[in-house]
DNA sequence: TTGCGTGCAAACGCTTTGCATATTA
DNA sequence: TAATATGCAAAGCGTTTGCACGCAA
């Protein structure tokens, strides 16, 4: 199974709908934004974006739906730096890698990072969530 | 190698001096407190923990201390949610998991979590930290 | 006595929220 | 027309900072 981006409106409110969520105007805006590639937004750069050219959506609304997409799964969201919070449009599991130096996310497919034989000895948990975060600095390709 | 904790005043001063910091009456203190044992902290609750009995250091100076002390790397920041930073006393590597009904982080020796073959394709970068988080919900020995 | 550390209080910045208005079913 | 969503502005809250004072080398 594989995710979709670059979907129109009426396909991103299609969307929305599948994931129990009230197809309104903004709502459709900001997600339209989010899955037309994956990628990794803030709510300010969200808020410029979709606000360029007029005001399309305010500032509460975006927290509010941001805050509703997280809950729903329709995105997934970063918390990597007590700065602000990072929205992941792309929702199947990868993981993070963080170039200290622009703070940029970077995507690493499951593949990259071969996990074998994991098996949590110690805890009894339902797992809800596994996320690797690796920070470091990109070498530049000189 | 090993990370000692429980020790006392003296040999904490010890441990800030070996890392450059000049240990002064509220750095050990601060030091003292983290390093008894290995755990999780916020600065809120090491504030309170330390002017239990009687105020002995300044927000301020628990703010400023906790993050010379990370930039030293006498601990480690944790940055698992938008709410607080958590102070980690352990510094060996390991890794998380985060009880979500709790908020309780608790520690998972690396032997727990096996990953053979790491390789992080296609990202040619120096590595500075490697962190796994794992979100779940505790199954509780009723 | 000079630089570093501490602490008060105010500022900061991201996020949340109360409430009135607007929109939708 | 009842329920839900939006938006403004203010509040909230963890963290940082300016600045004056204190302390130690």
């Amino acid at each position: 199974m594989q995710q979709l981006f670059g979907l129109n409106k009426r396909e991103v409110a299609e969307i929305l709908r599948r994931k129990d969520i009230n197809p309104t105007t903004q709502r459709i805006e900001i997600a339209y934004l989010l899955l037309q590639r994956p990628q990794h937004l803030s709510a300010e750069e969200i808020l410029q974006k979709l606000n360029k050219e007029y005001e399309q959506v305010s500032q509460a609304t975006i927290y509010n739906t941001l805050r509703l997409f997280v809950d729903k799964g329709v995105i997934r969201e970063l918390v990597f730096s007590p700065d602000r919070i990072y929205y992941d449009s792309h929702i199947m599991p990868h993981h993070h890698f963080i170039d200290v130096e622009t703070g940029k996310i970077y995507d690493i497919p499951l593949e990259s990072l071969p996990m074998k034989d994991i098996n949590i000895s110690g805890i009894d948990a339902e797992v809800l969530e596994v996320s690797m975060m690796i920070k470091g600095r990109l070498n530049q390709p000189s």
